[in-house]
DNA sequence: GCCAACGTTGGC
DNA sequence: GCCAACGTTGGC
């Protein structure tokens, strides 16, 4: 069972949309990054548990927490001429960019994980959050799981 | 808006 | 394949 921490900008996409949507569940694409692509198309797994943190934003921090409810598979807006991720490079019989769709386990909007909060505990400096700034897509170590599910119960 | 880090592009 | 130029990311 893999942990993950997803980025997103709440002015492109935030929590409270994955929380308004149907079932609570979302479609995560347009993610164009090959290292982010390649977790996504290999790694990912239905079930696995994923922080979903607000970035861009006055206040970045983990908002949510949701599970992987479909696995890899070609994002489709890479093939969509009207999406702003179409990607004219990519063919049907050679996708270049994976999507997975997301369920909501639970909403941390009145009470989030801020990143000071996040960078006060030394076993969370090591987080690929901070070693791979650029990444919208990275690996959560079990200790790193278990010590951010703790912050966020206790401030719930 | 600034800036550091780093990914991508394209000429050679 | 190298590498300079350029673009993007994200905290502040």
């Amino acid at each position: 069972m893999g942990n993950w921490l997803f980025k997103t900008e709440p002015n492109v996409y935030s929590v409270g949309d994955l929380a308004r949507s149907t079932n609570q569940i979302c479609t995560w694409d347009g993610i164009r990054n090959y290292q982010a692509r390649n977790f996504l198309r290999d790694s990912v797994k239905h079930y696995d548990r994923v922080f979903l943190y607000h970035c861009q934003c006055p206040q970045p921090g983990i908002y949510g927490i949701a599970h992987v409810h479909r696995a890899g598979y070609p994002d489709p807006a890479q093939f969509d001429p009207a999406s702003a991720y179409f990607d004219p490079k990519a063919l049907s019989t050679a996708p270049r960019w994976y999507c997975v769709d997301l369920q909501l386990q639970h909403l941390l909007i009145s009470t989030p994980l801020l990143l000071p909060e996040i960078k006060q505990h030394s076993e969370l400096t090591q987080l690929g959050l901070f070693k791979q700034p650029r990444l919208s897509v990275v690996p959560i170590t079990e200790n790193e799981n278990e010590l951010l599910t703790t912050l966020i119960q206790n401030s719930n």
